[in-house]
DNA sequence: ATCTTGACTTGCC
DNA sequence: CGGCAAGCCAAGA
């Protein structure tokens, strides 16, 4: 299993802090917990404590589904689904309409390098 | 201490 | 956002 490390705790909590209906990259995901190189590690702790956290909500930076490769794709995509998202034809989701925007409060609460807030506020824009 | 792997991302066509 | 090379970094062998 998985060591509980400080980087691992965060990826988690920031997981759960996902509302249902939205979703996350493994990237943008990584660089809350304070990683900005840390996208494979939040594939990998997903891969071994996914069940412990709304793990459907994690995907590529294109949208697409990264857990076809590990065999739980079709689940995945049933779960995000069942909370309403909506997949294109082309089996991808539309990240300009579901990707989660955390809230200023939410940021504060990290404790980030400033740094880190400033590449977030570059990378996770408010759309239309 | 290497070397390989991989639920990833970015840069450049 | 299609394809591909190069980064990236921790885990496992």
């Amino acid at each position: 299993m998985e060591k509980s490390n400080p980087f691992t705790d965060r990826v988690l909590e920031i997981i759960r802090a996902i509302p249902r209906g939205k979703v996350l990259s493994y990237g943008q995901v990584a660089l809350l917990a304070g990683a900005p190189r840390g996208a494979r590690q939040v594939g990998r702790i997903l891969y071994a404590r996914g069940r412990s956290v709304p793990w459907q909500r994690v995907i590529n930076r294109y949208g697409g589904l990264s857990t076809y490769k590990v065999g739980t794709g079709p689940e995945q995509r049933a779960l995000l689904e069942k909370e309403g998202v909506v997949f294109t034809k082309d089996g991808i989701v539309d990240l300009k309409k579901y990707q989660w925007r955390p809230g200023a409060h939410m940021i504060e609460k990290l404790q980030l390098p400033e740094d880190v807030v400033f590449e977030i506020n570059r990378k996770l824009p408010f759309q239309k």
